[in-house]
DNA sequence: GCAAGGATATCG
DNA sequence: GATATCCTTGCA
């Protein structure tokens, strides 16, 4: 995952001041933040802080425990929907290989992934991420055995500039294969 | 290395 | 209204 912290940090979708697009992470924390992204792509972000202090997670991979064949149908769902699967027959077949081939720890290994595996919608906006009755919700885990959480510089922010684009607000399970972007920590 | 792809923010 | 840009991905 990766933060983005306040209207200071040019990185983050709250540089601009409030908008109508990041009106949500100016409010209650727990909220998701959905939003696309390069125009076929639906990034999951979580509200951290309170009223009026605009802050999101993104969350940039999933590693699966379960539902693996869900997340596998959920994919073919959304990417087949995108505009060069249905002009190319052939390359929906691409796809169902690919997908088939696609180990679990790789099904969410990337923010756009994320958002496939889970049928994610920029119009999920606003749901409470901690509320047990929300569809998509957030619970309480814990690390396994022998993992540690790492820091490193945020990834596809090069336009912040400095400082924002060397913050270690970036934040990965060491090694984990179901992480996206660099794994090994410097 | 780069095209795909459409919403967004900013400028005229 | 036009245009540059984008918290990405998969294939050449």
């Amino acid at each position: 995952m990766e933060a983005y912290i306040g209207e200071a940090d040019q990185a983050s979708h709250a540089r601009f001041g409030p908008t109508a697009r990041n009106a949500v992470m100016y409010g209650e924390p727990g909220r998701a933040y959905l939003y696309l992204v390069y125009g076929m792509h639906t990034c999951l972000n979580v509200v951290t802080e309170p009223v009026g202090r605009p802050a999101a997670v993104l969350v940039r991979a999933v590693h699966l425990d379960a539902g693996v064949d869900a997340a596998r149908a959920l994919r073919r769902r959304q990417e087949s929907r995108l505009k060069r699967f249905r002009r190319d027959p052939a390359l929906a077949g691409a796809l169902e290989a690919r997908l088939a081939a696609t180990p679990r720890e790789r099904l969410a290994s990337g923010p756009g992934l994320v958002g496939a595996a889970f049928g994610l919608d920029p119009a999920l906006t606003g749901l409470d991420l901690c509320d047990p009755r929300s569809r998509l919700r957030l619970e309480a885990g814990a690390l396994g055995p022998g993992e540690r959480i790492g820091t490193t510089a945020r990834i596809g922010i090069d336009y912040a500039g400095h400082p924002w684009v060397d913050r270690p607000w970036r934040f990965v399970i060491a090694g984990d294969p179901a992480a996206s972007g660099p794994r090994r920590l410097a």
